[in-house]
DNA sequence: CAAAATATTGACACTATGTCAACTTTTCTG
DNA sequence: CAGAAAAGTTGACATAGTGTCAATATTTTG
């Protein structure tokens, strides 16, 4: 019903062509400006919409960053959802070795746009609630990971493995925001090892 | 010569006492209002000084949050360089865990500024490099500890000492902005374990 | 005491935000 | 298909905060 509506309806069509826009040009004016930096004006005029179309669309900056975090977020979520289902201590090993290699490498390859979020995120509330949001998904997978090893013997019961995959993920999240402000490129691989070293060697020894 | 000066000259004192005003009016409206929505005419107001004289002593928000820091920045540092020379593993397991127990009270103790000050990272840049120091020099302190751990046989070898300390203080950091926000109150000496767990088990094993 | 040095002040220019009444465009209806 | 209704767009405006600076006030000095 309301998919036809959107297909036939040339309102609602404009309407999203004008949203479309807005969102095209703040994907520029963004990465090129910072979060802070960047305006509302700066956005409407590469837009090519009057002012107060932005805050017909979005309830304001953050809502419109928000929106193009969508994608990166899809990204980091099939990494938190790779499946973990080792048969041996070996197994458990290379498979979160890979998945923090995955990790760090997203870092990488959605840098300007993470580094635009990271900013956000000290300023705005939502940009914060979206990525607890990413984070909470992560641990909770991580924790679940954690409570699978120690039902099958791989690995050291005793500890909560929530606590674990907080303390496990942090770690991973702070190289993150490292990697987005350019520091660190070359020794990616280093850091992936020796992240899944200490987190194999205390959980798996 | 400048010590003699500033006790006998009357304006230099007037200059100390505004600055001072100052100082305490934003100690407190910081933490009411949040650094965001915090403003120097709410400062200036508290201060009863005049609008421009903010600037006159400071050369803006961040700049006066940053001089509040400076307090707790002294506490942090006294953490970081106590002395970690253990004799056993076992000693070097019994450091660690008071360091780590030592550093996520910090955080309670401390709350109320924190909160403040990692709301001021996002945004401010002089800020975001304070916080820098602070952490580098714990970075810098944990690595030593490493170092010196491998080097008397008491840790594994083979990772690169300052890529584990920084693995290590990130997921502590991370710690303390949870219970700076006020979740994990309970829990504090329970991280404190599962984190000297993960981190002896994995180096020490 | 007058001049020099220093400190304080608030008005001003500027920048950005978010709102809303007027306007334009599209669809519906008799 | 005319004109009413609905949906979408717009920029002027009110508001709020920042940082600057010429004027003013206070203190020291000769």
């Amino acid at each position: 019903m309301e998919e036809t509506k959107s297909v036939t309806d040339g309102r609602h069509l404009r309407s999203l062509h004008t949203r479309h826009k807005l969102l095209e040009a703040a994907k520029e004016v963004f990465p090129e400006e910072g979060f802070h930096k960047a305006t509302i004006s700066q956005i409407i005029k590469r837009a090519k919409t009057g002012y107060g179309t932005a805050y017909v669309h979005f309830t304001g900056k953050d809502d419109l960053l928000i929106v193009l975090m969508e994608d990166v977020m899809t990204a980091f979520y099939s990494i938190a959802e790779l499946p973990f289902t080792p048969a041996s201590r070996a197994e458990a090993e290379e498979l979160i070795l890979y998945q923090t290699t995955a990790f760090l490498r997203m870092a990488e390859s959605e840098r300007k746009m993470l580094q635009v979020f990271g900013e956000a995120i000290g300023v705005s509330a939502s940009a914060s609630q979206k990525w607890a949001e990413i984070r909470e998904r992560f641990i909770n997978r991580i924790a679940q990971d954690i409570a699978y090893s120690q039902q099958n013997g791989l690995a050291r019961t005793g500890l909560d493995p929530e606590l674990v995959a907080r303390g496990w993920f942090y770690s991973h999240e702070m190289y993150l925001w490292e990697i987005v402000r350019g520091e660190h490129q070359a020794q990616l691989d280093e850091i992936a090892k020796t992240l899944a070293a200490i987190y194999t060697g205390g959980l798996y020894s």
